[in-house]
DNA sequence: AACTATTTATAAGA
DNA sequence: TTCTTATAAATAGTT
């Protein structure tokens, strides 16, 4: 049905195999399309062209899913019992793994032991001594590194506030004048450097009371 | 393309519609395998008749279960899940709590603490600490309940050796002249009773030596 | 993508 | 069903 007669065979120019897929393919279509309303027929036309791209009939009031369950029904092929089978096998596995661990965890609290015997309960405890170890280990191990983190922001807080009482000092020293009066940093009646008074101060002020215990 | 134009119609004659039905799906089936072979196309064409019968093309070298794989993998629409999707949910419930439970366990053997808090790590050890009590206590009932067992077996074999005892020495006190003259369970020499030589014997068999620490 | 000469499919009849 | 055949439809090669 052309201009020339050809033989079924694989077209080797590319161009031409893919304006021929092309074409029939509409032609194809056409004829599923005239046969599901002809014949009232449920048609399913999957097709991969040779770059792989797909196209697809379906006659419609139907899923690609209903066609396919239809399909095993008529056939008796079951296309995903093996996948199925795969997953329960999985799923199986999976649960008796569970099983145990949960048992294996229980008995590590404390429960489900009436089974076992004496060698079992002695190992069970000897196991549970060494990670009661290991945890009291670990525990430690995290105060102390707390602790030293803790002390080294309060070295810091003190370098820092010596250096700002030192600053403090220099200026006093410098203009002696200017907070003279004022009867606070330098009470003559007490006899007190002003270092001294910055002291109490400081340990007044909620913020600056950081001091942990060595 | 026949002596008359058709109308695209369903046919209501059923014996037509079935004729049509076999003509066109000649027709189209080969029209699937020229493009098959004309295009290097991978087809599948699945038909229902009215009657419901199935009929089926497929290009070669592929099952219509790879084709449905690839048709799956092509749309990313995946058909099977929906049906499994109950027990894939299953499946990653339990494999979210077996991860769960294996880090526990892996913490309660003393591993895995890196990421505990202070907090954590202190009610860890407390669990474990009562978990331990109650496998000693649980070592100890064993332990008191085979020994308990084991006296009660003592006991028994003293009663029954006891028993033995007095029958002999009642056989004995009857029957003196025949054990006479072989001065082995009577030894007038020593002044003990046949009673006190049977004691001695029992306490040299190493099969009676059974006495257990109260 | 359109055209068209020709092949192919098929409707109706036997 | 299958064959026949007139005719409709599809399409190969061309533009």
């Amino acid at each position: 049905m052309g201009r020339g007669k050809i033989e079924i065979k694989k077209i080797e120019n590319a161009t031409n195999r893919q304006v021929t897929y092309s074409k029939r393919r509409n032609g194809i279509f056409k004829k599923a399309q005239e046969l599901t309303v002809l014949c009232d027929a449920k048609v399913s036309l999957i097709m991969f062209s040779s770059s792989s791209k797909l196209h697809e009939f379906l006659s419609p009031n139907i899923s690609t899913k209903d066609f396919f369950d239809l399909y095993q029904k008529t056939t008796g092929i079951d296309l995903w019992s093996s996948r199925y089978e795969k997953m329960q096998e999985n799923y199986r596995r999976l649960k008796e793994i569970n099983k145990k661990l949960r048992r294996d965890f229980r008995q590590r609290m404390g429960g489900d032991l009436d089974d076992l015997n004496i060698k079992e309960l002695q190992d069970l405890e000897a196991k549970m001594n060494s990670s009661l170890v290991a945890i009291r280990e670990r525990k430690y191990h995290v105060i102390k590194t707390q602790t030293d983190t803790h002390k080294k922001k309060v070295r810091n807080l003190e370098q820092r506030h010596a250096n700002l009482v030192l600053n403090l000092e220099t200026k006093l020293e410098h203009h002696d004048g200017i907070v003279e009066g004022e009867g606070y940093y330098n009470e003559p009646a007490h006899g007190t450097s002003s270092l001294y008074a910055l002291r109490l101060y400081q340990n007044h002020h909620p913020y600056l009371d950081l001091r942990l215990v060595d």
